[in-house]
DNA sequence: CCGGCTTTCTCGGTATCCCAAATTGGGATA
DNA sequence: TATCCCAATTTGGGATACCGAGAAAGCCGG
C-alpha cells in the first residue's frame, strides 16, 4: 500500500481514538518525524483528512478538529431522517442472512467486553444498517456521521448504563427490521438517535472540565 | 489566494461544466502545463477533488469521474428525506426576508435567460432552501448532491419544457414554505425530486449515444 | 523593568529531482 | 499477419531544495 494511505489510516485512527487531542496543533515536519515519510505523502493525507473535517486549518497551521458541542444537535437532526430512511429500506431489502450477521455482531459484545469493543460495535451497527438500505450515499453519510461522533462516544462507553442502553436500543431496532415493521423501526431508531444525542451532551458537559484539563479543545454548546 | 485553491476552483469548474469530458484521463504533467504551477499544488487539488468524487483513480491514472446513471436513483432516494427535512425546518425557521431573497432569485430567471443561468439557479435554489434549515450538515449534503447532479442537469436545462417545469415546482415549494404548510411542502418537494430524477434519466438515456460520441463516459443504468 | 525594533528561526507553499513501475513502440520471429 | 520481446519513454509516488511570510527570540535604548 502507498505510504500516503498508511499515514492517512494511522493519523485518522490517532485522531478518532483521542490519541491526538482535539485542537492539538501538528506541524508537517513533526508528522514527518513521527511517521516515516516525507512531507509529500503527509500533505496528501492531511488534505484528505481535511475533506472529512477531522483536521482543519487554523491560519497557516494544521490542527486536529476540536470537539464541537453545538455540532451534536445538528448532527442528530441530520442523521435522523437518513437513518429513518435506512431502516425503512432495510425492512424492504435486507435478507435474513444480513440481519443474522448484525445480530451476531451485537451478541459478540458482552458485559465484560473492553470499551474499545463497545465503541467499535456501536459504530459498526449503524453503518451496517445503513448498508442494508443498499444506498451507497446513505452509507457514506452515516459513516461520516459516526466518524464525527466517534470521539464523543468514548465518553459514552465509559459508563455501564449508557453502554447497555445503547445496546438494548440497537437490539430493538434490529428486531423491528426483522419483524418487518418499518414504521415501528423508524420510531425506535429516531428515539435512539435522540437518546444518544442527550447522552452525549450530558457526558460531554459533565466531563468538559476534565477534557479541557487534558488539553482538549471543546467548543460550542449552550 | 493559494495556487492550489485557484487550480482546484478552475479544475472543478471545468469538470462540472463538462469542459473536461466524464471519463477523460488527465496526467499530472498535462495539468502542470494547462495551469501555471508545479505538480505539488496540482496534486493537492486532485486529492481534494477526489474527496468530492469529481475525480477518480483508474489504476495509477487520474480520470474525470464518469456520469453514472445508476447513481441518479440512489441520489434521489438519498436526497428526498434530506430535502424533506430541510423544507420542514425551513417552515419553522425561515424569515420573510430569507424567502424574499429566494423568490427574487427565481424571478431573475426569465424565459429568455441563457442556459447557464437556469442551471445555476436550479442548483442554488436547493442549496438556499437547505440553508434555511439552519443545519450545516444538511447544507453540505445538498451541495454535494447538486454537484453530483450538475453535469446531468446540463441536458435537463437544454429543453424549454424541462426548465419551466422545474421552475414551477421550485415556486410551489417556496410558496408552501411561505404559507407555513410543512406537510404540503414536504409532499411537493418529494414530488419534485422524483420528477427531476425521471427527467434526468430520460434526458440521459435519450442522449446517451450523443454523449458517448463526444467521448463522455456514461455508465450504469438499466 | 519595559516597550519597540531587529534578527533569527520555523513553517507551510511551491518547485524540482529521483526512482520504480507501467506503458508504448518497433522490430524480430513464427 | 499475428505475436512476442525488449528498450525507450512516460507516469505517478516520494524526497528534497528553496522561498517568503510570520512568529519568536533577542537586543537595545529609555
Amino acid at each position: 500500500m502507498s505510504q500516503m494511505l498508511q499515514i492517512y489510516d494511522q493519523l485518522r485512527e490517532m485522531i478518532l481514538s483521542l490519541d491526538l487531542g482535539p485542537g492539538e496543533r501538528m506541524t508537517e515536519r513533526w508528522l514527518e518525524s513521527r511517521f516515516a515519510g516525507s512531507r509529500t505523502p503527509i500533505r496528501a493525507a492531511l488534505v484528505r483528512l481535511e475533506g472529512e473535517e477531522l483536521v482543519r486549518r487554523d491560519g497557516r497551521n494544521w490542527i486536529v478538529a476540536p470537539i464541537d458541542l453545538g455540532e451534536l444537535e445538528a448532527l442528530s437532526e441530520y442523521r435522523e431522517p437518513l437513518e429513518a430512511t435506512a431502516v425503512r429500506l432495510a425492512c424492504a431489502r435486507a435478507s435474513e442472512a444480513d440481519l443474522a450477521a448484525i445480530e451476531e455482531m451485537l451478541d459478540a459484545c458482552q458485559s465484560g467486553a473492553p470499551r474499545e469493543e463497545w465503541h467499535r460495535v456501536g459504530t459498526d451497527f449503524h453503518v451496517a444498517i445503513a448498508r442494508l438500505s443498499g444506498n451507497p450515499f446513505i452509507v457514506k453519510a452515516i459513516e461520516s456521521v459516526m466518524a464525527r461522533l466517534s470521539r464523543a462516544r468514548w465518553l459514552e462507553v465509559w459508563t455501564e448504563p449508557s453502554r447497555e442502553q445503547a445496546w438494548a436500543e440497537h437490539r430493538r431496532i434490529l428486531d423491528c427490521i426483522r419483524r418487518n415493521q418499518p414504521d415501528e423501526a423508524v420510531r425506535v431508531a429516531a428515539e435512539h438517535i435522540r437518546d444518544t444525542r442527550d447522552r452525549l451532551l450530558r457526558s460531554l458537559n459533565d466531563d468538559r472540565r476534565g477534557l479541557r484539563a487534558r488539553g482538549f479543545a471543546v467548543i460550542g454548546g449552550r
